[in-house]
DNA sequence: CTGAAAGCGCTTACAG
DNA sequence: CTGAAAGCGCTTACAG
């Protein structure tokens, strides 16, 4: 059912189909009613693609996910498409396996014009950091407004795009404190990645974890930091359990009273490592995650963790990349939103 | 930059550069490499819309996921990602919020053209048997091609599009004979819905429960049928607790010996409202979910469940959505995986 | 192997 | 308030 049918149909212009459709003013109300009354009868619904051929405009936003899916983002992308409804766009989520990750697939993704704006959730570019540096300004070359939602752009020293993002390194440093604050002093930072570039999220935990034992006068101990044996996959509970599991050298250190996962899922998956280690959390170990999922929520014991301002970041990008939409040339803004800690039953009060 | 664009810049056709980007035989291979390099440099990419007019496909499928999104669909989503794009399609996730989840939202995806195909995944339509049924019958007359993944489609006696789950009933049937064959007899069903029609996945497991307390001569007490509080969210840890922690009566029967969830999920959660009640797994319940996900895993307990084949659906979901886009009349099938037992630490011998 | 032209289904000035 | 016409950026017979 074309246009050109059911303008036949009701024996009107194409033209005046169209008005109709599009709820234009200039169309008297009995011929739109009837046109619309034929249109839901016939299920004609306007060709998206020769629609956005016209006009320009798709009404979708991308909302790009690269590798792992994980619950956080998942949960993230639920808020972006109801924010983004309210606005009138649709929300589509084009993911990107880990195999097709190239620069390529991303710039096609964006250059197709099949959306109006693009958010890049969670992570975008590949492990090589100048690969990803160089994807950043080609896609400041297109002119296609994008935002980045819980990721850096990794643009290097100037930022090219826009950014939303709890902010890691107070939650961490709030979370350390809060460890500290109950008689922790040999605190463990779990599951991160290896190179300190200060641009991702969990090395900006662990530079708040640092930056608290730091004001707090606890010496930083390099040893104590067990970076992820699973860098692909940093954001996961078997990521926690692994590098629990494999701690190097003779193990966990006895010394050890706390540790701080890199987020809640490595933090219930360092659980499972401590537990068949015969480790007890937290009569022997405390532990904290950070996120604020369901997933601690609902562990026993319950993690102690930061709380993530889901829907408030999601609104937040929406809100960016709507303005960006509207004003291209608008500047470029990186909005850190802080977090809460929550307590749980994970975190003992040494004595 | 558009095609014309390009052709100015390369001295030659617009129809010469519509045959090279889309690696026609008949041209010349140097023209050819010229326009390629000339596109790469440019960073010039057909126009989707544009292309998808004239030539009436948009190699892309949607995956519509209406209300919770869940790890286990997540997980399906990702391998239906890798099967389609070996077939050359992409994959759009087109998730509905449980707000806007009417059957015009549904219909108004399927229609506007944007996709070759549609994979409904998850569960549609609304509470409503009526409502959903009818729309159900009202996708059926739309000549997009449509498949169901781990949902059946509601249409009634007969049905009018095919669809791929785990095969629930079987499942669960094992996972209950596996309880009786530990000597438990007094078993619990925990989270599933209301209405028995035997249509979701719940009720198909619910049924394998029942058939197998039949096979061995135990017989059936509604009592230990307990349903969600939450049946707006079947497949969550916070169902599995709070139907666990709102046990109706005078809650948790003494007798009951294991509890089978509705799902990994409810399992976790249930779990945690059984530690709150002071009854530890498994030494004194045992407990079950289904699905075999990652939450389940890295629970302590290990939490024995049926690990679903997910490669196995989405590459099935994808070999009859395709085969379906290739021969509009094709048969409806009904596919049904089976799944396997993964005995995990959660389930107690009894002696 | 290459080019000129028609047309996919819409929307939007432009007339009336 | 309505209609006829142009044109969005492509692809594909049809000629050459």
């Amino acid at each position: 059912m074309t246009i050109r049918e059911l303008a036949r149909i009701c024996g009107v212009a194409v033209s005046t189909v169209s008005r109709a459709m599009n709820d234009r003013s200039d169309v008297n109300p009995e011929t739109r009613a009837r046109i619309r009354a034929a249109a839901e009868r016939h299920g004609y619904v306007p060709n998206a693609s020769a629609r956005r051929l016209k006009i320009g405009t798709t009404q979708t936003i991308s909302v790009v996910i690269q590798g792992e899916l994980g619950q956080l983002l998942i949960e993230v992308l639920e808020h972006l498409g109801l924010a983004f409804a309210d606005a009138g766009y649709d929300t589509v989520l084009s993911h990107v396996a880990e195999q097709h990750a190239t620069a390529g697939t991303v710039e096609r993704i964006v250059r197709e014009g099949k959306f109006d704006g693009v958010v890049f959730l969670g992570r975008y570019g590949s492990a090589d950091r100048e690969a990803s540096s160089q994807l950043s300004r080609r896609l400041a070359e297109i002119d296609v407004p994008m935002v980045f939602c819980t990721t850096p752009d990794y643009s290097g020293a100037a930022s090219l795009h826009s950014s939303i993002s709890v902010d890691d390194q107070t939650g961490a440093y709030e979370l350390t404190s809060h460890l500290i604050a109950h008689g922790h002093r040999r605190i463990a930072f779990v599951g991160g990645g290896t190179e300190r570039d200060g641009e991702h999220a969990w090395a900006l935990r662990l530079a708040g974890y640092r930056a608290a034992l730091g004001a707090a006068g606890i010496s930083f101990d390099e040893e104590l930091v067990v970076p992820s044996v699973l860098p692909d996959q940093l954001y996961t509970m078997r990521n926690g359990y692994e590098s629990v599991a494999q701690w190097p050298g003779s193990g966990i250190p006895g010394d050890v009273t706390a540790i701080m996962a890199v987020c809640d899922a490595a933090a219930v998956g360092a659980a499972r490592a401590l537990s068949e280690a015969g480790r007890r959390v937290p009569d022997e170990v405390s532990l904290v995650g950070f996120d604020g999922l369901d997933i601690g929520k609902y562990h026993v014991p319950r993690i102690t963790t930061v709380a993530q301002p889901l829907a408030e970041i999601a609104q937040s990008t929406a809100r960016v990349l709507l303005a960006t939409m509207r004003e291209p040339d608008r500047a470029i803004e990186q909005v850190w939103i802080r977090g809460r800690v929550v307590e749980g039953e994970s975190v003992r009060l040494l004595t």
